[in-house]
Parts: structure tokens; sequence; C-alpha cells
DNA sequence: ATGAAAGCGCTAACAT
DNA sequence: ATGTTAGCGCTTTCAT
């Protein structure tokens, strides 16, 4: 069994407060007795059970993160920064998959509670606006994502639609006129798709460029293979384009490569534009002009808002949710150059 | 503050016991006694603090799973695997970056029981041989990957000389006799990159084609553009070729991209093998062949090594590590067709 | 500067 | 079938 501070006192021959003391660093102690402890320490290989530490001070020291799919990079990097914003302020970050299904993420909510930690990080896909409610739980809680605004929890998320239009914005001001947009979602409005298919039709709008429903690729998921059948598609349809705006890097890689199959050169006769910039976009050949959504800013913000709840919580009061916006920008790259 | 035991005794009319039994599905209740409990626990919305449960019970019901790197493909899947396996035993994985780093590793190695978790599942990049003592630490462990051989903990991997000489004697077999490698790591005996150009010479020697330095691509990391780079320089220096081998998917997904861009045909002109299938191993254009490591396999076998090792130093028994090595298989898809 | 002791919320041994 | 109680390892008043 583990060592114990009852052990160590025996060992130096003091109180377990005062082995409790030297180990939190209280300051008001002599040298002579904290010598003697920290030989008891050594000696023992003492180290401080974190379950009764955590159970007397009424927390875990962990927050829970529920992801759709760590397949997808963007997931994958966001944990990655998820984990690196708690580490820093000692949190051990828990991490739970979704798969992006509804049932799976109605019972996550429910039952998180039971897993011991202070609260949660999570990002839906499958949930609705209409589970809003399902939001409302007795813990900790900061949203991630598109799938729901103004619900009873914190909201980390970014302006989509504004992202969306600035980055078709940037396709016209290049000159492209015939913009084609993969990864649309049929009939969605809220959620990441839904709301920047708006903010692609309000920036032809507003450049007077006449929307054309032909341009749209519809597709699911949001996968290499799921670009580059959507792709396919497209060509297949004889449609004309001068540019790809993809609704996410990882879609747009297989949309560029089927282009490149097709013999279309990028930028030369079609211009594209993703939107996540992970890791790859800069890798690629060519490297992908794309949307940064601030994920680094909203890790580090998820986290913060979920400790700040965690606190106030602690304290008692109940603030009404906030929710906060990342700015994004447009990275410029090979594969959509500047006018 | 949380709703406790003694909240919904008092509210029930009843003792902690009593609730207790109730909560833990005891089976001994009087009918009506279970309801008025069953009530209460509802009315209050109580849920038991797991904290305390775990405290009481000398485990924490969490193990941490300890990778380099999320950004890589390979670790996400794997990540998503052993979350998997052990949400399915009633474990919570709490996951740890190292970025491959030497010292985090050994850090990490030294602080991981101040994380209140019953156990590690480690995979190191940064650490070699030399560092196997690091390993001998006071708490249950499960090494994975090709850093450390014969170390003193747990060991879950795969035969990767074994399988990287399947590969290419794959290749030889369908006709291929120049044979570029790349991903190799200069001077490296143990460890992925090592043991993997180990298989390889051995397939070339037991079918008497000799062994062309000139054929071998360098690269510490194994990203997508590590690979890319990589075979940029290995045309660039015009060294003849008919099929390629990568180290890993994700660094030959790279090179790929770069043999297409020069015009190369796969399969026709280079055949083309990779290492881990990753999921996109199915869907890239062409789909890749590649070394299927079991990483499923690796994946529930770490996670229950580890829980085997969890329980048998619980009962302070200490039988001698284990290694436990997955089976391979080659898929085979379009990139290189069999002969 | 240090010790004694209460108590965080839970389970289980022991009673009844 | 249910109640009483000790104790998991720790921190923290309250004494001294």
């Amino acid at each position: 069994m583990a060592v114990t501070l009852r052990e160590v006192a025996e060992l130096a021959g003091v109180s377990i407060k005062t082995v409790s003391n030297v180990v939190n660093g209280y300051p008001h102690i002599r040298p002579g007795t904290k010598q003697r402890v920290e030989a008891a320490v050594a000696e023992l290989g003492y180290t401080p059970n974190l379950t009764a530490r955590n159970l007397r001070a009424g927390r875990s020291g962990a927050i829970t993160l529920a992801l759709p799919d760590m397949g997808l990079a963007y997931f994958a990097e966001l944990a990655a920064q998820v984990i690196e914003a708690a580490e820093a302020t000692g949190l051990i970050v828990q991490l739970e998959h979704t798969a992006g299904d509804r049932d799976r993420e109605l019972e996550l909510l429910r039952s998180a509670r039971r897993h011991s930690s202070d609260g949660l990080i999570f990002s839906p896909l499958g949930m609705g606006q209409d589970d809003a409610q399902a939001l409302a739980v007795p813990y900790p809680l900061a949203l991630l994502g598109e799938r729901i605004f103004d619900g009873p929890a914190d909201h980390v998320t970014m302006r989509n639609q504004d992202a969306a239009r600035a980055a078709t914005e940037y396709l016209l001001a290049s000159g492209r006129r015939r913009i084609a947009l993969i990864g649309a979602h049929q009939g969605e409005v809220i959620g990441s798709a839904g709301l920047r298919l708006w903010g692609y039709r309000a920036a032809l709008e507003a450049a007077g460029v006449p929307f054309d429903p032909a341009l749209i690729g519809y597709t699911g998921l949001w996968h290499r293979a799921n670009g580059a059948d959507t792709m396919r598609d497209l060509l297949a349809r004889g449609v004309e384009f001068d540019a790809v705006f993809g609704l996410n890097d990882t879609l747009t890689f297989g949309a560029m490569r089927v282009l490149q199959e097709a013999g279309r050169r990028i930028p030369d006769d079609v211009a594209v534009m993703g939107f996540d910039d992970i890791e790859e976009a800069q890798y690629s050949i060519p490297s992908l002009t794309t949307v940064h959504p601030g994920h680094g800013w909203i890790a580090r913000t998820a986290v913060e808002t979920l400790i700040a709840r965690i606190a106030t919580q602690a304290e008692g009061l109940n603030p009404p949710p906030v929710t906060r916006l990342a700015d994004f920008s447009i990275i410029v790259r090979e594969s959509a150059p500047a006018a």
C-alpha cells in the first residue's frame, strides 16, 4: 500500500499536521523539524493521496472534455490545446468520446457528474437547438461549437457566419465569381454548415453575384473522403467554377486531391479556401488558404470560462451564462493568393 | 453544495446505510423502503460523490494515457480506442501530452502518482533504451511502442521487424526490386524506424536483392510534410525506384502527393506501401496498401494488461513484467496491388 | 512552532 | 431488513 502522512509522521517523530505543513510548504516550521520530515518523506517515498486531498477540498482537480471524434484533425488539435491550457492551471483532462451521437451526448450530460470531475467542456454534434434545455445541468458546463445557441450554459465559439462571409469576400476580391461550396448540410440553419453557408450567401449578395444552387456540394460528414466524393460529384455534374470554399480543411484536402486528379490547377484554374487552419494546411501542396478560427483561443477560453464557472458555483452563485466569441482571420497561402 | 447520503437518509427517514444499499443495488431491502429512498434520491437529485467512494475503495477509477502527439492520426486513433476500451470496463481516461520530449516523459513518470489515477499507459518517444530503468515506477504501468524493450514494465507492442519484412516481401513478390524506404532515422537501432529498417533489409537479403543506401530517405518526424520533403529529396537525387515503403501512413501520404506531382503513376510506375492502417488509408486516392498493426488489439490489450497489473499490485503481488505482441497483416489496396 | 481532533462522503463490518 | 460506527488520507480550525 501507499505511504501515508501518518507513517511519515511516525518516522519523523512529529504529528501528521507538521508533515502536512511541510508537504504543503507552510512557512513557519523550525528548520530542523522540516529537515527530519523531508528525510522521512524521501525515505518512505511518500506522495500525497490526491483522492483524499480532493475529497477534503471538495473538488477533483479534473475536468472532462467530450468530443465527437478524435479522428478529425480539428478535434484532435483542439484536445491537445485544451489539455495544454488545463495543465497550465494544474487541472487534469478526462477525455470522453460521443461519436457525434445524440443519444450518447444526452446520456453524457446526464451522467457527467458521476465521473469525478469538476466540470465539463462539451462539443456536441448530434444534439441540436431543440435540445438546448438538456444543457441545464447541475454542474459547471462550457459549451463549444455551433449546434446550440443561447442555451443555459456558457458558450465559447466563433463568428462562423462572419468568417465564412469574409472568406467568400476574399475569393470575390481576388476576382473569382463562380465559387463552389462543399460541406453543406441539407436544410441546416444552425450548426457550422448552416451558418457558414449563410455567410457565403451574404457575401455573394453584397457583391451582387447571383447564388447558384448548383454550386453547393452537400455532404453529411466532413472527412477527407467526403470532400473527395462531393468534388467528384460536382465535376461529374459539369458545373463550372473558378473557386472552391470547403467548410472545413479536412474535407477541402479531399476535394483538392480530386481537382488535381482531374487536371485542374490550383490556384490557376481553381482557387481553394478551407476553414479551420489545421496544422496540415501549412504543409499541403499547395498550402491551403483558410480561415483561422482561433482554436487556441477557444481552447484556452473554454478552460478559463469553465474554471470561472466552477469558482462561482462553488460560492453558491449562479451568474447568467456568457458567450465568448473568438476572433478569426484569413490565412493567405498558395491555394488562393490575394488578388 | 452537492446532496449527500445523509440528506437523502433524513428525507426518506432511514439511515444512510439503507440509502447506500439502495444506491448500490443491495438486494435485501423492503420494497416500501426502497421506494421511499428512491423518491428522496429523485427529489433531491442525489448523485454519489465519486471522490469519496474512490477514497474509500482505495482507487480512483481513472487511468492515465500519455501520448507524444495528438496531431498524428495514429495517436489520435489510438487514444480513441483506448478510451473506448477503458470505458467498457468503467474506467475514465486522463490524457497527457508529452510532445515526445524526453525530459517531459521522465518528469511524467516521476509525477504520475500525484495524478489521482490507478495506472499509466505510456507511449514514449523521446526516451530510449538507456532510460529503461526510469520505467521502474511504484505504480501500475503499461508501456506502448518501440522505444524500450525488456524494461521493468508490462509492454504491449507489435512485431515491427517481422511486419516490415513482410511488407517488403510483399513488394518484392509483386515484382518490385528498387524499393525506396522513407522515414528512416539516422543511426537508430531500437525504435520503430530502426526495427522496421531492419525488417526491410532482412527481406532484401533473403531475396538476394542488394541493399542500396541511396534508396533510404531519412527524416526525424513522421508527419505528412516530412514524407513530402523526403520524397522530393529522393527525386532530386535522381535515384531510380519502382516502389516506396513509408514507415508510417501519414508520412507516406506526403510522399504519394509528391510522386503524383512529379507525374509518377501509382501503382503503375511506383507501388506504395504504408504502415499503420490509419483510417485515411481507405479513402486516399489511390487507397493505400499498408501494414495493419492491430492498433485496436493494442489498445484493448494495453487496458487489459494495465487492469491486471492494478489488480495484482493491489494484492501486494508483483509478477514479472509481460510483453504482449499484436498480430499484423498486410492490407492490400490500390497503391500496391498483389502481383 | 506544533499537536489533537473533527470531518469531507462514502462503504462495510458488526450489531440488532 | 436496517441502524451504528469506524475509517479511507487528507486539511484545518482550535489549542497549547
